[in-house]
DNA sequence: CTGAAAGCGCTTACAG
DNA sequence: CTGAAAGCGCTTACAG
């Protein structure tokens, strides 16, 4: 299977590959009818289609974008990857996928290895261990976008949840339905995780613009594995929440793990609310009530800032942190 | 930002570009220590990575592999792309994503682009409408692994669940728990979705062997809009079923819906089990009686496929289907 | 043990 | 309106 290639039609249709290139690329300027039509019928009869390797090489541009998630397994993730790519079939850019799994040295590893393949772009959620690379992509004016985790000091776009807007959406649902004792529930807050932090501060701020002291008794956090001990203390403290802010949707999957074994009836034992929207939200007994994140679009946004950074790379304007605000979706279990 | 070639670095280091190639590909047989260093130094002082694109041109490979799913965003489908992910990751191939969302012209534009752009091979989730397309892509020997669908006459490795098993174990364990009236729910049955067919056809086979005479009034399929009001009809004729099987996980969610909007109690008023492990199976109340798939290990069989094919483009023994087993968890909810 | 040369399949000024 | 030529950044026999 001898591969066919641009010179095969030019000399199939008589002419020059430059005119086949020409062609190709819709100059179609002063390109004589008749000329077109033997190309035309040239590449329909050798069954040709462009090599877009070659391409790239000669364009420097290989339309395609790496997009590095720490695991395409959340949803959140998945949501996101999928405008993206949505967004760049539209303008005919190929999306390369990679787990970073939170790990600098997996992120850094596949940063170089998209490089060198020549990806247009990267769109990441930064682990927050390779800020150093990170800047001298920007000094090569390299394309990035980062979505849902801030680092300090680096002139890169970023899309992100209004987290602060979320816990304060969770715990204003909570204060309206008339509980103070509010608990929060977290993963382990580490600085570069940003939403947790923001998360975090939101409910601080939340409490006090309602008027309600924080209380460190009811306030959690910790790795999976170890959160259905704390969840315990927590509830069997001598003052315990009457209701509790599940800080994502894994955590909210522990709390419901716990509220099912220990016959915890919600809300009346336990009030609930969540941030994101679970896919069972709505069949849960009681329905779960949510702080939705605009997922698909903040992924369009992603997509959408880093395409036209691809397309002028010197265009500074786009830098700073774009904001998309969470939604309050009420239902039963608060 | 003028980028570095390999001559750049033949340059700093006194040699040729033969001998700094011989050296990135680790041809070291008869290269001089001192010439090693020398290059390694150049290497490291003009921050050289080399251009994947244009050893791709000359090599014509890209260590690049297409993955075209129905859409991301169904469990399964991620389930399986982190899979190829992980396993390509070891073998330093990346993976483009693609949605096809079943729409046979979007794989073929898909299909078509990703040769184009000299991918490897590919992984699909076949729509069932490019059957000559993907007939031409074995006739050129480009390497292909189809993933959940079966398409008549193509010679291509197929991963497949056991579906006909899923379906079994389903029904063998409401039989155990004593039902006998066993219905039925699926997602519109088009054949060339596979699994739907199969596990329809499982359900059949296993009332047989059961002794339990087919009633066709216990079997519902339809869009996941008209769900709602097929399953409402099933339960309210003269002789409703006790048990259903949910064909997958969204239809599982219907079915909930449903029971939880018309106040049933599982298993009291209706028995259920799902195929499709769903993440809130543990947790829901009672908890869900489900049918897992093997996606981590289907989707790596489908990477190691593929890869061997690769390598050896005419290795006809990988061809057939492969079937991985189901596994039943057993909960509360039947 | 290393280098000169050709070539991968395109694109792009430039000349005519 | 079309073609010859150079070049993108590598790899790979081959010669020495």
């Amino acid at each position: 299977m001898k591969t066919i290639t641009m010179a095969d039609v030019a000399k199939h249709a008589g002419v020059s590959k430059s005119t086949v290139s020409q062609f190709l690329n819709k100059r179609y300027d002063y390109m004589g009818a008749e000329t077109k039509g033997k190309i035309e019928k040239a590449i329909e009869e050798l069954g040709y289609s462009p090599n877009i390797v070659a391409r790239s090489l000669k364009q420097k541009s290989t339309k395609t974008i790496g997009v590095i998630v720490a695991n395409i397994l959340h949803v959140f993730s998945t949501q996101v990857i999928r405008a993206i790519e949505d967004y760049c079939n539209e303008s005919d850019f190929q999306i390369i996928v990679c787990n970073a799994d939170d790990d600098p040295v997996k992120e850094k590893r596949y940063i170089d290895m998209l490089r060198a393949k020549q990806v247009d772009g990267i769109i990441a959620f930064p682990t927050g261990g390779n800020v150093e690379l990170y800047k001298k992509l920007i000094d090569a004016k390299f394309p990035v976008v980062f979505m849902d985790r801030i680092l300090k000091d680096v002139q890169i776009p970023t899309i992100m949840t209004d987290n602060v807007k979320a816990s304060s959406l969770a715990v204003g649902q909570l204060v309206e339905r008339g509980y103070r004792k509010i608990g929060m529930i977290s993963p382990p807050i580490h600085t570069c995780v940003t939403p947790r932090l923001e998360r975090m501060d939101g409910y601080k701020q939340a409490l006090e613009k309602n008027g309600i002291p924080l209380n460190p008794n009811l306030l959690v956090s910790g790795e999976l594995t170890e959160l259905a001990d704390k969840i315990h203390n927590m509830l069997t403290q001598a003052s315990p929440p009457e209701a509790i802010v599940a800080s994502n949707d894994r955590v909210l999957l522990e709390v419901l793990a716990y509220t099912k074994k220990h016959h915890l009836a919600i809300p009346k034992d336990i009030a609930l609310i969540g941030i994101d929207d679970v896919s069972f939200a709505g069949i849960y007994t009681p329905s779960l009530t949510t702080i939705a994140q605009p997922a698909f679009q903040m992924g369009k946004k992603a997509a959408e800032l880093l395409l036209s950074l691809i397309r002028d790379k010197s265009n500074e304007e786009v830098f700073g942190i774009y904001r998309f605000e969470p939604t309050l979706i009420t239902r039963e279990s608060c």
